[in-house]
DNA sequence: ACCTGAACACCGTTCAAGT
DNA sequence: ACCTGAACACCGTTCAAGT
């Protein structure tokens, strides 16, 4: 991952009183625009007046878009409380409150839900938070190629429905009052198939 | 849908003695496009320049890129032989190789797959499809909720692994001899899971 | 050294002008 | 009536020129 070693000076106000800009602030600035305007009116020029710089003030600390996309993905993953988890339940229980917890991030902001599908890496700390799920699946008697299985088929699972439910969704409205429900009975499904290969 | 009267008639060759335009050739050529070049480097202008006619000709036959792109993900789900699964078996045989169809046909186009996941309907073939299997589900004595419930989650489950497979190959290679090979780890496990829904 | 914004090489889409 | 391509309003990105 690029460091960004310069963020910790830059976050105090810059000598015009404006807000320091880094790559933190650039990309939550970022998700919030797709977020109200969507993914196709989005544009690094409309970023950077928006935040009140040189339109290319961006590309200071992204290289490009596509690394922007990156931060966006990451600055949406962090919403997903990670600690909150019931880490001492089980398996089954942390497994069930992660997915419920990624699908509600990733719904919040059904814009930005193609950004974090499309990327490489959604972010660094989705595959710490996958290592750490996969050790605790280990632990509880799975084997360790299978425990990366598990996790990388449920993050699969929540991200395509995620995605699905994202783009079907009219902009402003909700289709139905019970529109996702069936999330449950994949997620539900797919634990109860788990169960047998420990 | 759109409906397209013009295309049987513009099939034939023109009077120019190129192959007519129509929605079905057009979108079969957006697609060889992205295959070839992949999604960041696909534009109107050059699909036009590369079927040998006006660079703005695709207007005619298409409102705009997004319609297009409807027509792209048609295309490629029309790779995915419905007649050919084996209807005539258990619905678990009929699901299994309806959702490896359908991963094979996308991952035959990864530079294509982002698009086909972020159209609001990846084609009415691919609804039918889904109602068909549904269908057969209910004949099976599953709820006809939970049915449509079912296939809605293997098709997230499957275009969400797709998806992740196509974004993190790098271009011209593969990561590993293994990789994705927990598709069929997610697939036992949602299906197993299905058995006791019944 | 840092910052700016003009400039380049493109886009998607429209529409007046041709045939 | 059909077709064309010039024109419009943008893009992402680079980089010479400024401070």
């Amino acid at each position: 991952m690029t460091t960004d070693k310069g963020d910790a000076a830059a976050a105090r106000p810059s000598p015009h009183g404006r807000p320091g800009l880094n790559r933190r602030n650039i990309a939550a600035a970022a998700l919030a625009l797709i977020d109200a305007g969507g993914l196709g009116s989005f544009s690094m020029r409309k970023l950077g007046t928006g935040l009140g710089v040189d339109p290319m003030a961006v590309y200071r600390h992204f290289r490009d878009q596509d690394e922007l996309f990156d931060g966006v993905a990451q600055a949406l993953f962090e919403e997903v409380d990670i600690e909150a988890l019931d880490w001492d339940g089980t398996w089954r229980t942390v497994l069930e409150q992660f997915c419920r917890e990624l699908r509600d991030a990733l719904l919040r902001h059904p814009h930005a839900v193609p950004v974090f599908a499309t990327r490489r890496t959604p972010s660094w700390a989705s595959v710490d938070c996958g290592v750490r799920v996969a050790r605790m699946l280990q632990a509880d008697g799975f084997a360790p190629a299978r425990s990366v299985h598990m996790v990388l088929c449920l993050r699969e699972f929540t991200t395509g429905h995620a995605l699905s439910q994202a783009v079907s969704r009219p902009v402003g409205g909700h289709l139905d009052p019970h529109e996702g429900h069936h999330f449950e009975v994949g997620l539900m499904a797919m634990l109860d198939g788990f169960e047998g290969l420990r």
